[in-house]
Order: structure tokens, then sequence, then C-alpha cells
DNA sequence: AAACAATATCGTAATATTGCAATAAATTAA
DNA sequence: TTAATTTATTGCAATATTACGATATTGTTT
């Protein structure tokens, strides 16, 4: 025991947690934050911006990644990383949808 | 180590993500939209409905409690919980917020 | 009051996450 | 090629999460 029981849910409800999970960390909020101030997508300044040790902030972005959140492109030395708003808009419409269903019943 | 540096984030980035890791597990999204389904706000048949023990379940309810997510109203013997769809708004608009920046600027 | 029902809490095992120092890998600059 | 720069990976300690059986709590019947 101890693991999510991942097999028991949908793939969507699977979907929906893991890009809302990866967002879940107030580390992960701040890259974003950044991502969007410095809208050309510079890479790995967010080490120096965030108070976290540089592994630390790699495996942030690795997360976010892996969650399709941003996308990073190599450019010589470093990495550009950015903003995939794609994913996003995911978790938008469906929290969108669950807005005005819920909006529109009266409830306790 | 291990415990997430809250402190050196800002109230409205652990705000975000706290919401944010509320939803990030499939059993709580199942549950939101179980909610949304029985437009009632019915209670514990939650744990007929999902393939979770009981305590489990009611683990889950009061983490989407703590952040805001649903609210618990006491009816006789049992309890009325329902969705609070003014946290999930707060999402949806810094979503919303990310979603323009980001689509207004070129990137990589 | 006693029996029942619905939830919550406790305790604990299994697993996952967070954070970082040390190190590796890949690219660029000298 | 060697040194420097940038990012990723490894390994590990500290902490958090997930899940559930057992038990407590609270309210409802009978």
């Amino acid at each position: 025991m101890g693991a999510t029981k991942t097999e028991h849910f949908t793939d969507k409800q699977n979907q929906i947690a893991t890009i809302a999970k990866a967002l879940g960390h107030p580390a992960r909020i701040a890259i974003i934050e950044y991502l969007m101030k410095v809208n050309e997508c510079i890479c790995g300044d967010i080490v120096n911006e965030l108070p976290l040790a540089q592994p630390t902030v790699s495996q942030h972005l690795k997360e976010l990644k892996n969650a399709g959140i941003i996308k990073g492109s190599i450019e010589g030395n470093s990495i550009c990383y950015c903003i995939d708003e794609k994913t996003i808009e995911i978790l938008n419409t469906y929290f969108l949808k669950i807005i005005q269903t819920v909006s529109k019943s009266k409830c306790c």
C-alpha cells in the first residue's frame, strides 16, 4: 500500500490529476511565473531566481516537462524552456465545466 | 530536507500550489466528478462509488475540504458535501492569465 | 439505554516527493 | 585539447502521501 491506485480511475481522471499534481508545488508555480515574466524563454537563470539548488530546479523542470506543462529546446549550450499553454488549457477547460455545472445546481 | 520550502514563496504561489495539489490525485478528481453528477449533494455513497476503503475516502475528503475545494455540512446522521466553485475559480482565473500571457508572446 | 449507521481519527506499512552534494554529460571557448 | 559553462543524473536523507484495519465519535433508531 501507499501507491496511488491509478488503474482504478479513468484516463481523463488520471490526466487531469497528473497535470494538477505537477502544478501542486510552489517552486513549480514560481518557475511558471518566471517563464511568463521573461517572455522570451530564457533557461537556467531560473536557478538564480529561485531559492533552490540547481539539481532541485532541474528536477522540478523535469516534472513540469513530463506533465507537458513546459517544453525545452536545446539552444547551443543551454536549454530554452517555455510554457506549453495547450496543457494548461486542458485543465482550464475541465475546471470551467466544473464551475458551470456547480453554479447551475443549488447545494447544501 | 524533504519538506517543501513554503516560506520562500509568495502567498499567492503557495495558494495556487495548495489548490492544485489537492486536485492532483485521481481519487479526488473522481470525487469531484461524482459530486457533479449527483447534483444534489449526497454524502458517503462516495465510498460505494470509489474503489477505496472508507477511511481512505474520508482522508481524501478532508484534503479537499482543507484546500477549500469542497465544503461539508452536517445533516443529521450524515454529512452533505458539495463543491465550492469559488476555489476552483481562483485556479481558473490564474490559469487563464497564464494562457493569455503565453499565447501573446512568441517562444522557442 | 442499546443497537445501529455514518464519519472521523489513529496507527502503521508501503511508497513517493523534496532537496541537495557530488558527479556526469554535453557544449562552447580558449 | 583543455578549461569553463550549462544542464542532467545519481544517491541519499528527511519528510510527505497513500491506503487501510481497528477503533473512536456522533447522531439515530428502537
